[in-house]
DNA sequence: AGGTCACTTCCACGGTTGCGAAAATAACGA
DNA sequence: TCGTTATTTTCGCAACCGTGGAAGTGACCT
């Protein structure tokens, strides 16, 4: 937005920071080199976001909190989820995308269940770490 | 939710489910009010999702990854996870109010830290586990 | 004081996400 | 075979999210 009509406003020289960018090399470039060089390369922390990302819906995290209990097929899930079916369905594509659940079929039934026991260690520590607050 | 028998399905001509319902109860609804009563309530799961939405942008996990080895300013911080100042901060922002990092001023610098411990060993587990797929 | 700087807030915009509804698919029973 | 049904796919929509840039705020320094 370029009109400057009803509200005269402090134009700044507005150099080096304007960007938003550290003009400086303000850094402790010491801590900053040692952290970038333990931090993980892109393609692990997509990784670790895309795994955060599947437990950062409530939707999800009911599912995979019954789960944690129970082999369910879509139709119960849905009930416990509190969703429709398709809506439950879809998440568990995408958990089962992400390789955290896997399923079986009986019939025309799809029971699901765990794959991967780091969504139940997970799912614990954050329900009593979250107490604390 | 009211336990009755735990019956594998008789079914009966019920409604066609073009919504998505389950036109049944076609549930094993011993198992689906097992896992109900066994569900945190709908605050607690939110406060989970919440959580572990706080961990599902790569931007934050790298903020977050880095502060786990070091305490650093926002300029510092924006440099480690590639992104500018305000964007770093918003974030940083973001992960104050969920209590996971606090600050520290000192002179014009705010100095940031991890605050939960949760989020170290969220991390931890998830990049090593991540490893296996 | 005035200027500079680190940081925050505001804003608009692309992209993504979760959802319900409807249609499509697969698998059972009669 | 045909009808029924659990599940998946598709689609459109509304809400949300992360971003860069600009502007605002307050603290240091000379």
């Amino acid at each position: 937005m370029e009109v400057t009509s009803a509200r005269p406003r402090r134009v700044r020289p507005a150099r080096a920071n304007a960007t938003g960018e550290c003009a400086v090399v303000c850094v402790d470039s010491r801590k900053v080199a040692a952290v970038c060089a333990a931090a993980p390369d892109d393609a692990a922390i997509g990784r670790v976001a895309e795994r955060f990302s599947a437990l950062s819906d409530p939707t999800r995290v009911r599912i995979l909190h019954a789960l944690c209990r129970a082999e369910l097929c879509v139709c119960d899930l849905s009930k416990v989820a509190r969703r429709s079916m398709p809506a439950t369905s879809q998440q568990l594509q995408l958990l089962r995308r992400l390789g955290l659940v896997k399923f079986r079929m009986d019939g025309r039934l799809a029971y699901y269940s765990l794959a991967d026991p780091w969504v139940r260690e997970a799912l614990e520590t954050a329900l009593d770490g979250g107490g604390t607050r």
